[in-house]
DNA sequence: TTATTTGGTTTATATCATAAACTTGTTTAT
DNA sequence: ATAAACAAGTTTATGATATAAACCAAATAA
């Protein structure tokens, strides 16, 4: 009746950081702070529980002198976020 | 961009027993418990939660000679199960 | 040169979800 | 009648989570 849902996704910062990234190529840390307004040590913490869920890659590079950390959805992290999505209208389409 | 969630509906069995609640007049425990598959403690706890941010309200009376507790959502219940929805889809329209 | 800012990471804490153990009373079996 | 099993929960304990606070290294500004 209620599937489970995905605790990796069930996170409000780390669901809002897989909305940002399925409708984009990438993003770097710092824009997906700023559009999610969380502080960097949270972001930093959920960002890495995504890539360990394999549902995000992290590449770290420069931009310029400074350091800069991309983000970007992973096939995988775009099924598991569309199969939450499904698994969530069975909980709210009462 | 991303509206804050409501922490007492961000919870998959709190989400659940409102989902069910908003659909039926009332439910005992024992009911709810069936339809979720939670165990009862679980359950006792997070019945209790919603009871306490005034979502839904708890009846203890007895069914013949067992005791049955009975659960409805309330206004502010359906009103804020109804904000969580709308929240929701902020995060997961791609 | 000494701040200050940028771009993060690590550590600590407070909350949460869940399971396990317990309680109170009822029904069933002996 | 007594004991064992069951029903309907509650309470307590534990492990996982989210978040904030503190920290660090490099770059830039004063």
């Amino acid at each position: 009746m209620f599937p489970k849902l995905d605790p990796v996704l069930h996170s409000e910062l780390r669901l809002a950081v897989m909305s940002l990234l399925a409708g984009v190529e990438s993003a770097d840390f710092t824009y997906i702070k700023q559009q999610t307004g969380a502080t960097s040590g949270n972001l930093s913490v959920q960002i890495d529980k995504l890539s360990a869920a394999g549902y995000i890659t992290v590449e770290k590079g420069f931009k310029g002198k400074k350091p800069c950390t991309t983000c970007a959805i992973t096939e995988a992290g775009m099924e598991a976020f569309r199969s939450y999505i499904e698994a969530l209208k069975e909980y709210i389409s009462t």
